[in-house]
DNA sequence: GCATGATCATGC
DNA sequence: GCATGATCATGC
């Protein structure tokens, strides 16, 4: 007979049995032998058996393949989620944590404090093991088990931004635009996409096209900051916009309200009225202005932008109002870039540079050079992440870049002139920094890069 | 003026 | 020591 729980307590400390265990550990040989066979026919990578496990095996459940709650007790669901281990020893999280799927037709009727979306997910029992690859579900190691309760155990700041985040998702379905979600366009909860078992695209209401399934996720950056605050109680080194949370706003409005003041004045004015000084021949000096204007200092470790993955990108106009310079991404590596695909359409694997664009929210700070003067005016700030409907843009890019990688034809990368969008070039240190190829060679480091023409445009709209 | 190649400066 | 964000330099 599965057993039965009354208290979230119970299953808290039902789950303590597999801490700073692995399965091996909890359960007897014949059943040892029993998961040995079946790893041997899923293969090591099936994603949720060691969930399925966790339940039958630590909580003594009847596991079912339907959505049903996991336990009786209404809200609490069980999430087993992998971590990675940092050199210097610290923990993050491996992946986002991912909630059930969307249901696109279902959603537009329902308001956040009744949602499905809260009502099976209010308390998470979270158990976070350590994803080795060389290790199967047996030996994965349990290091941090803790039950969280959206409601109550997170800020009201955070609180209010994830329903923020909820309600921007279900207006974008409403208004028929789900096929143009993307995880970027929100801060810590979002809308990833997610294998379908049966169909590949969805209908979703008030127009025929067909959208990805999506299902809503604690984004990884997120995770991370709850991994470090909330379970290993550690003070962020971070400095916060909000102080001490006592500003109860959402990110993209407390953003906008540090910089409106400064909006219109030049850089001058703005470090009088900051009483800094920086020196303008420092590389960084805009972007040391920007963070002074975030939170008082001149650190680079912002808590609300590094929580919800946003990347801060100080751009300089020229005064008639061109953007000169492109904008990069990390430098790739030849040999990983041609083992990847763009996206595989059931949202399985993806390419680092798709993950990057479907997820990031950049904020952009933007400078103007003032004619005549070696002085600069902060024009406006924006928010933005990358429009779905240019996804495909890039894809070429990405093809191209790696058939050229394949067939050992560095010189024709895809060049800006080429795409409207991307294009490849060089990102390294000089042309000595270098990186070995799939021929054995070494070629300069290079990475992918936005065209500043279009990165103009977007910063227009 | 723009595309492309190359490098700087900082901070982790 | 290196990755990264940002910018510089060159040549057409």
């Amino acid at each position: 007979m599965p057993r039965v729980y009354h208290t979230k307590e119970e299953v808290l400390s039902q789950a303590q049995i597999i801490l700073r265990k692995s399965l091996r550990d909890i359960i007897l040989p014949a059943q040892i032998i029993e998961i040995e066979k079946k790893i041997g026919v899923y293969g090591l990578q099936r994603k949720g058996y060691l969930g399925n496990l966790v339940e039958k095996y630590v909580f003594d459940l009847e596991v079912n393949s339907k959505s049903e709650a996991d336990f009786n007790i209404p809200g609490l669901e069980l999430k087993t989620t992998p971590l990675k281990k940092h050199a210097q020893g610290q923990y993050t999280s491996k992946e986002r944590l991912v909630f059930s799927m969307i249901d696109y037709k279902k959603i537009i009727h329902e308001h956040w404090e009744t949602s499905s979306f809260l009502n099976k997910n209010r308390l998470l029992l979270l158990m976070f093991y350590l994803y080795e690859l060389e290790k199967t579900v047996l030996d994965y190691e349990f290091k941090f088990i803790s039950l969280l309760d959206l409601l109550q155990d997170i800020s009201e700041q955070d609180i209010l931004q994830i329903r923020k985040d909820w309600e921007h998702i279900v207006a974008k379905i409403k208004r028929g635009e789900a096929h143009l979600l993307s995880e970027g366009e929100t801060f810590y909860l979002g809308a990833c996409t997610k294998a379908a078992n049966s169909e590949v695209m969805r209908d979703q209401p008030g127009t025929q096209v067909k959208a990805k399934p999506r299902a809503f996720s604690l984004k990884q950056q997120y995770l991370n900051y709850l991994i470090q605050k909330k379970i290993l109680n550690k003070e962020l080194d971070a400095d916060s916009i909000a102080k001490r949370g006592k500003e109860k706003k959402t990110i993209d409005v407390l953003i906008q309200e540090r910089f409106a003041p400064f909006v219109g004045r030049t850089d001058q004015q703005i470090m009088s009225s900051l009483k800094i000084s920086l020196s303008k021949r420092s590389k960084n000096f805009k972007r040391l202005l920007a963070n002074s204007i975030l939170t008082g200092t001149n650190s680079n470790k912002v808590e609300e932008l590094e929580k919800a993955d946003v990347t801060l990108k100080v751009v300089t106009l020229e005064h008639t109002g061109t953007l000169k310079e492109s904008l990069s991404f990390p430098a790739f590596d030849y040999k990983s870039l041609v083992s990847q695909v763009w996206y595989d359409e059931i949202g399985e694997r993806m390419s680092d540079l798709y993950a990057q664009l479907d997820t990031k929210r950049f904020l952009f700070v933007i400078f103007q050079k003032i004619k005549g003067s070696d002085e600069i005016v902060l024009r406006k700030i924006k928010f933005w992440s990358f429009p779905v409907s240019d996804l495909t843009e890039v894809e070429k890019v990405f093809n191209k870049t790696i058939d050229c990688i394949k067939s050992g034809k560095y010189e024709d990368l895809p060049k800006m002139s080429e795409n409207s969008v991307a294009h490849v070039r060089p990102h390294g240190r000089d042309i000595s920094d270098t990186i070995t190829t799939p021929q054995g060679t070494q070629e300069i480091k290079r990475c992918f890069w936005l065209n500043a023409k279009y990165i103009q445009k977007a910063l227009e709209q």
